[in-house]
DNA sequence: AAGATTATTTAGATTTGTCTAAACTTTTAA
DNA sequence: TTAAAAGTTTAGACAAATCTAAATAATCTT
């Protein structure tokens, strides 16, 4: 696989996973930031690869084999994501360009070795899933802060949006994964949500709680 | 600059410290695992990029920012080779591959960041000096072991091959970087040399003799 | 259900890095 | 001091990944 071909299964990878239907030609045109001629002729390439299956007009779907060496990608990207900030000391919003590069890099070993030296991370700095080894992601059950119910407590578990302007805005508010928050009140007018953490109240705004995760705090096991 | 042109800055930079002459193209073919004819048309368009000078049939030579980009990646070479020998375990006949790929990624952060974690180390597992931020390179006096002198005791400070076969020779016979050696004879006959360290002897030929570089110990500051 | 709009594919061109084969320099050696 | 050998460059081709413009298919709209 050349460095072009990881990066369309990526991509095509992202987009099963935000919609269910298949991919279309535009859609990864967009996420890629090329034309969609381009991508027509890198979808033929990936399914004479069998890495896709591809019918024209349809859309294309990810194959097995696809699958499987775009989650070695999502795997490694993460896990430098990881390294980056644990032990480089990089700041959440800085991980994502230089992990795209790492993301690359063949070598199984590394990325195992890897693994193992970061402990074994389950989440990245983003609070997305790390697969293991074998391909396999363990699921991380989320809300929406626009989900949240009134009154009750949670811990921040992921953002969905990570756009350094939006890391920065959550650095600059102190909220960080594993900050406990507390919704005060959801303003029907705008949506907006008033939230209480480290003893300090905040108001956000709709566009903020559509992008951060939240997960119910305490009361099971 | 490409990858391709970093690899070509690379692989002028290390002929141009074998010879002091000006790199011809067959030399830079076979460096490369190219034919000359590759050559020629990449030194054009380095020519171009004022990246080398280059006079037709006469070879080439680095210009002042080719040789500083030359550098910057041999940095990064070095660095990983560390990180992946003292953090991640690798055995210093595997580091090469991998740090070969992760020398290409760009981000001056990222190498500033790593020199820092590793603790700004002076030399690579091969004992060859790592540059620091600004290109300087720290020269290490080293002898070869053919040039070694009988009954003078040194201390193993570098490989001039870093093939894995040598280097697992190397392990074998429990010999790396730091490791005490005494001279007992050498046999002018074929120019094997009798070496004595941790209090075991052992016969090592020309071969390996011209490969492992040695610094004499003590009587100096 | 036909025409208009949108989405997608094809055709042909471009850039990068490579190759082979032929032409041309430089060096070597008789 | 020339002819042969060795080294180097040029010319023309190719694969990968991209693009623009034109052609074609699918979908919406009324």
């Amino acid at each position: 696989m050349t460095l072009a071909e990881e990066n369309y299964l990526k991509a095509i990878y992202h987009l099963e996973n935000q919609s269910s239907n298949d991919v279309s030609t535009n859609a990864l045109a967009e996420e890629m930031q090329t034309k969609a001629s381009s991508v027509t002729d890198m979808i033929k390439k990936l399914a004479e690869k069998n890495m896709v299956s591809y019918i024209p007009y349809q859309g294309v779907t990810l194959s097995k084999a696809g699958r499987a060496h775009a989650v070695k990608v999502v795997r490694k990207h993460r896990l430098w994501e990881v390294f980056l900030l644990e032990k480089l000391n990089f700041s959440w919003d800085e991980v994502h360009d230089v992990a795209e590069q790492l993301e690359h890099i063949k070598s199984e070993k590394l990325t195992d070795k890897l693994d193992e030296f970061l402990g074994f991370p389950k989440v990245d700095p983003h609070g997305d899933p790390i697969p293991d080894k074998h391909g396999h992601i363990e699921k991380i059950d989320k809300t929406s802060l626009t989900d949240a119910q009134e009154g009750v407590t949670y811990v921040c578990v992921g953002v969905h949006d990570s756009s350094s302007d939006f890391l920065k805005y959550l650095d600059a508010n102190h909220i960080s994964l594993g900050t406990t928050i507390e919704i005060i009140h959801k303003e029907p007018f705008d949506n907006s949500v008033k939230i209480k953490f480290n003893d300090a109240e905040l108001v956000v705004s709709e566009n903020v709680a559509k992008n951060l995760f939240l997960q119910e705090v305490s009361h099971n096991s």
